[in-house]
DNA sequence: TAGATTGTTAATCGATTAACAATC
DNA sequence: TAGATTGTTAATCGATTAACAATC
């Protein structure tokens, strides 16, 4: 495991780990400990240390990590080097807002197609993104090159978009439906519900957990 | 550990069990084994056993576990017997879209409030509810007896929004926005970060780890 | 050299699972 | 009674953490 096995808690952090350095960078800290660095993200330094070698990425005894170098490597290992075409599926106003939304894009994942069976949506364009049948999934997807699907439709039709996807082929989609989607071994799936969340927030509620929780500082949705 | 205390992972699975066991009950079904709700939910059944046990929940031997009750239980636990007012912070296309959704008054979780800070916005509806200052905040999450906020505004106001529902009075909040935010221990927060779930959609992708990583059947979020 | 910090081993912790006696 | 399935113990697994030799 020393090496090349990395776990999902691991994958899990790597975006708070480049948050957080990306923040000492532009403060023009040039060299970090995985004390500081496991201090600020929440977590035990050995972690920090542990989860950077499973990287293969070494620091220097005595001085601390590289920070210019921890955040190429971070990015490197996330993908935030290349773009990654999007495409929404549902141009309804959760498709709509993710399109809108700029932080996406911002981070390297552009939303290039949009689709929708609604034919009078059909034509109409969202921040400069036409609106397609999603008849046209196969074609358009290939076309442009498209890296990941976000499923923003009803939750009935989750598993026949899933199904669209992969047939297309598209490995990697996210799935914001309450209904979970089977797909073949080499596609990789992320559920976000929002009512589940909620749901897990009542709960601590109900229960007066929040504390006995180690929640307050917060807990994380990954 | 046996009764009284319960993990996040048992807490995380609820929604997943609750779901199952609707469609159980829609299609008559009376009884279930935790073999076959395990079987649904993708672990394994000495856990599901050790989930409802760790909630007080009692099956019988030879037969299993009653659907009604079982559905019953799980609800009281997740607190969906109840309302929880939502108030969402931010009117931007997140906020509306979030209002839009009628999901999430189905489950329990009306959303009653919505603040923007944008004068061209305030006084407008979304689905009913109309936009007010975010200055009226701690007035109106009292009047409206709201339990949940939800941070939907830009990731820099995170923090403030953050502080104003604490100060009102409200103990769950859902926080939509990358950036972290402190609160006090009595306050449960969950975040969920778009691009974060794309980042880590993007490293399996990167990496080829889909079926290594047990992905295919769907990774939950939680 | 003295102080700091990594890289890694061994200990710990918590959660999952196999197994099976209890019992419907 | 025979078959099925729970409730729970003990084994396993994997991830976190303490500790410390290596070394800058």
């Amino acid at each position: 495991m020393s090496s090349g096995a990395i776990s999902a808690a691991t994958v899990g952090r790597l975006p708070a780990y480049l948050r957080s350095l990306v923040e000492l960078a532009a403060a023009d800290t040039s060299t970090v400990s995985s004390d500081h660095l496991a201090e600020r993200v929440g977590v035990n330094s050995a972690t920090v240390r542990r989860d950077l070698a499973s990287l293969g990425i070494t620091g220097t005894r005595g001085v601390g990590y590289d920070v210019k170098y921890l955040v190429f490597e971070i990015s490197v290992e996330l993908g935030l080097n290349q773009e990654w075409p999007v495409a929404v599926v549902g141009a309804g106003n959760l498709g709509r807002a993710l399109t809108n939304y700029t932080g996406l894009a911002e981070r390297g994942f552009p939303i290039r197609l949009l689709l929708d069976n609604d034919p009078a949506k059909v034509g109409t364009t969202v921040s400069g993104v036409e609106v397609h049948p999603v008849g046209h999934l196969a074609a358009l997807v290939r076309e442009l090159s498209v890296a990941v699907g976000v499923i923003a439709t009803p939750a009935e039709a989750a598993q026949e978009v899933a199904d669209a996807l992969v047939a297309a082929g598209v490995t990697s989609i996210l799935n914001f439906t309450a209904h979970p989607v089977a797909v073949p071994g080499h596609v990789v799936v992320r559920r976000v519900d929002l009512a589940t969340e909620l749901q897990i927030l009542s709960f601590y509620q109900q229960r007066g957990l929040a504390s006995s929780t180690g929640v307050g500082v917060p807990l994380e949705t990954s």
